[in-house]
DNA sequence: TTGTACGCGTTATCAC
DNA sequence: GTGATAACGCGTACAA
């Protein structure tokens, strides 16, 4: 086993560099450089470029992508901030994003903010001092300080999943609307009239825009809920869920259904309906939203709103492609669609 | 909004340097490097460094880490490679490496092979030309060509969840031989005679380990598995699980029960069984190894191993740390233990 | 205590 | 087509 041990401020022992090849193989390094870089002005002759090629590889010549930074200012990195990775809306996203970007070269810097404001500013000042090439943000507040200081420090935002009130930044986002409504109408068409929900942060755009979703079906339908049938969670995490049921369910007769702000919620509720003595989804419907793994395998299985995780992740990575671009194009905000996938969490009264 | 046009070439549009701040302040810029660096040499008056101080703050300087690298020849950025980031065992460890290196200023670079060996040496050079200070594996093979690079590379190494034949790198690993020993016992109390396994590659060490534990403690009771009861899958994946419990009931009597290599695996088999029009745990008992999160409230529950993913990413980090200082010591396996968890996928045939 | 000077490995822009 | 050379922003040994 080589010996690991480098000294502070020495090179890693026997790293080749450029200069190192050039004197290998006769030439300058900086002919070295336009041969190893495809692209480069200057054309070089064939035979010396295959030669230069030769001795690189016979040397295990690996560019210093560092030192190339410094000099380009660009260093083919990007940051992905997220609340908490083990968030498993999260990890298909990043799939998505490495899925386009890694052939191009880039690589991606994980920041976990567990929900915590001031970290997630610590997170992007840190990268901004690493010259990230962009940021993709999927915690995006409706006014967003973070937004505002990627924007200070002019550097390359896209929003996943969520997307600010202005709209001023680049974005992919689910049709949380469409599948809230889609959802909604379900709920309605299956017989349920006393519904409670369990609702997300409104500086949220996943918050506001599925509690929309809701609410418009049942004003479209006449109905409005009571005060008592509508709860938040800070967080949308399986213990704040259960908190949050336990809330609902703690004085008087239990709602019939229960539409919940995401699956991980959900799953609380569900947790929590059964502490209560209600079996689901005979006494309780539950539904969910994410469609995250394992929900059509839970007892019951859940209800819930299907988006394509991966595909976000994708459709983000084109859109930072574009927009770091010299010519970048105008902030649009992209919308995948969201399909209702209906499981037994949530049963048809008529039937 | 600030334009986020940026040339080819220059700096980012009025990014404020060393330089900026010296002259600003009116004193030589390696002052300014050495009041904003705690612990440089030569002291610096105290007048002069909270006025330098100040005036960093007020022009918002950020220094530049890629430069710093440059010289230092560390980039405080460590690799972290996983087969994917989707299978929940992956995120926890992720977290639990944040928390010991993000407070040293540590960035942490996410690699998905997709279990492709080719993919994964392409990351590891990658993060070489990236000058990375360190790479945790979690793909680790008992002989391993991505481990025998790094030590090529001269890079810090610290292998999770698995490790090599040769424990020549430090790991961080489950006590995958306790668990299973111990669940397996559980199995045989419970009166389980007719037991079917669905195994990892042995090439891993999380598989063979396992493997191992299984079949010690029915040696130790006088019992061999017979050629059909024992299949293999290729990734420790839902899909594979299910292909491979398919093939176990695909001729004759059903198993008893069927220890299962991993979670994941076993959720597949519980498929499997249910489409076989079998009911678990009825007809036969099912467990898996992980507990990752929902697994509890899976129809029906499953009886698996816990292991503490995060504490195993914490320990890993404090390795890591260790095995980069100059007086790294010797390589050193730490195990964290395993503790059976039983749920009613698994029942007691003797009850 | 502070200023000077050099080099880290590349890329880009000159000449030739 | 190729060589020479000047940056890029910072850290630090050394001089003052």
């Amino acid at each position: 086993m080589s010996s690991s041990k480098r000294s502070k401020t020495a090179p890693r022992a026997g790293r080749v560099k450029l200069a190192d090849v050039a004197t290998a193989s006769g030439v300058h390094y900086s002919t070295v450089s336009r041969v190893l870089r495809p692209g480069s002005k200057g054309r070089i002759s064939d035979a010396v470029a295959e030669h230069v090629r030769a001795v690189a590889r016979e040397l295990g010549y690996q560019p210093n992508s560092v030192a190339a930074s410094m000099r380009t200012n660009s260093t083919y990195s990007i940051g992905l901030i997220v609340h908490d990775m083990s968030d498993p809306v999260y990890p298909p996203i990043l799939t998505g994003i490495e899925e386009v970007l890694s052939p191009q070269g880039f690589a991606v810097l994980v920041g976990n903010t567990g929900y915590d404001l001031a970290v997630e500013m610590d997170v992007v000042n840190r990268m901004a001092s690493r010259l990230v090439d962009g940021i993709f943000l999927a915690t995006t507040r409706l006014e967003d300080p973070i937004v505002e200081r990627c924007q200070d420090l002019d550097i390359p935002l896209v929003s996943v999943l969520r997307q600010t009130q202005s709209r001023d930044t680049p974005a992919v986002i689910n049709d949380c609307l469409g599948g809230m409504q889609a959802l909604t109408r379900q709920v309605l068409a299956w017989g349920h009239r006393d519904i409670a929900v369990i609702l997300a942060p409104q500086n949220l755009s996943t918050g506001r825009e599925r509690w929309r979703g809701i609410s418009d079906v049942l004003s479209e339908n006449g109905m409005t809920l009571p005060e008592h049938r509508i709860v938040h969670v800070e967080h949308m995490s399986v213990d704040e869920g259960e908190r949050a049921a336990r809330t609902l369910l703690a004085d008087g007769a239990p709602p019939e259904a229960i539409i919940c702000v995401n699956d991980l919620v959900a799953i609380g509720a569900i947790r929590a309906c059964r502490a209560a003595g209600l079996n689901v989804p005979r006494d309780i419907g539950i539904s969910g939203y994410n469609d995250i793994p394992l929900v059509d395998m839970i007892d019951p299985p859940l209800t819930t709103v299907r988006m394509n995780l991966k595909e976000i992740g994708r459709t983000a990575a084109e859109l930072m492609l574009a927009h770091m671009a010299p010519d970048a194009p105008p902030s649009r905000t992209v919308r995948i669609d969201a399909e209702l996938v209906l499981r037994a969490s949530l049963r048809n009264l008529n039937g």
